[in-house]
DNA sequence: CCGCCCATGTAAATGGTTACATGATTCA
DNA sequence: TGAATCATGTAACCATTTACATGGGCGG
């Protein structure tokens, strides 16, 4: 999945700012998903000299100038070309599991420190997922994505879980 | 994490051709980390260059030559940088959670087969996982390395059995 | 004889990160 | 007064992917 299929995504819905697909992308889809302004302007520059988003641009006097962007019918079409597509790849990368694997020589200390911290952050991100669920069941979301905060959630949980029967383990 | 630090990581047990940490890479952290050939020669030459590994040429009449790379003090450094270093970022992407949050207008049919498709391929995963761990006691496996896969295991279980029960609540 | 295992690499393109650059308003 | 929110973007660099290119040995 790259960066244009997750902003096809978000403006299928309705037209956003660049400002407000990253908010998206920082709170709403972090879980499975992860862009910066350095890939979103560019990127929505390139999908308007291919015809798939247009841009509006709306003139404020107390905030900076916006530019609206909307999805046209031909990024629809690549959308779903990619919404129909077969392959569910994923990307896996974790600097935790990496440095507990190639950790041989770290003391007993700071296996345990590593895993701790690991432990904080999963639990803040299921934390913000599930106040951020409140806050959309109000706003109303679809079944199909309350299914995929509860894998997120889900998953966060599991390793929680795992690593604290591990820390316990290891302190006896 | 880079490919340059997993693959230093790999040669600080011992030895290996390029052809070798691809197994390793393919086979035994692929869980955490996924990286291919065209990543491997180039990021080797990049540390010999470097002076991070040093390159022995073997010659062989049956097979095609070997490159045998080992790590250097300067390596060794690198990686000990990299292990003590404080942050444990992570990236995960996943197709199957794209289409499903943006998949509203999908069958219930298509979002069945979605999600029995990413439970054919985690459980896949697991068993995969599962017969390497069996494989790796019988060879040695430190306490750590245990944990790591434990980990990659609870987290692909975990997913399987939420999806399950996802599954049973869209069929009533 | 076919396919898998062993074994090495390059070149071009892509996609994204990082760092930089700017600036008004609002709230505590 | 300083941080947070709203708002946009560029330029250089980087790491990796994808596609290509080669070839002998071995087991069934």
């Amino acid at each position: 999945m790259k960066g244009r299929d997750v902003i096809l995504g978000i403006l299928q819905n309705k037209p956003r700012t660049g400002y407000e697909i990253n908010e998206i992308l920082q709170n709403q889809i972090s879980y499975f998903y992860d862009g910066t302004y350095g890939m979103i302007y560019p990127t929505l520059k390139k999908l308007e000299r291919e015809g798939k988003v247009k841009k509006e641009t709306i003139i404020q006097d107390d905030k900076p100038n916006k530019n609206i962007f909307s999805i046209t019918d031909e990024g629809k079409e690549e959308l779903n070309e990619y919404l129909n597509s077969e392959d569910i790849s994923e990307v896996f990368k974790s600097d935790f599991l990496m440095k507990l694997f190639f950790g041989d020589n770290l003391s007993k200390k700071q296996v345990v420190k590593l895993i701790n911290k690991e432990i904080e952050t999963k639990e803040n991100q299921i934390q913000s997922l599930e106040s951020s669920l409140k806050k959309w069941q109000l706003q109303g979301i679809s079944d199909l994505q309350k299914i995929t905060v509860g894998y997120g959630l889900a998953q966060y949980k599991a390793v929680v879980n795992y690593l604290k029967v591990q820390l316990k383990a290891l302190e006896d």
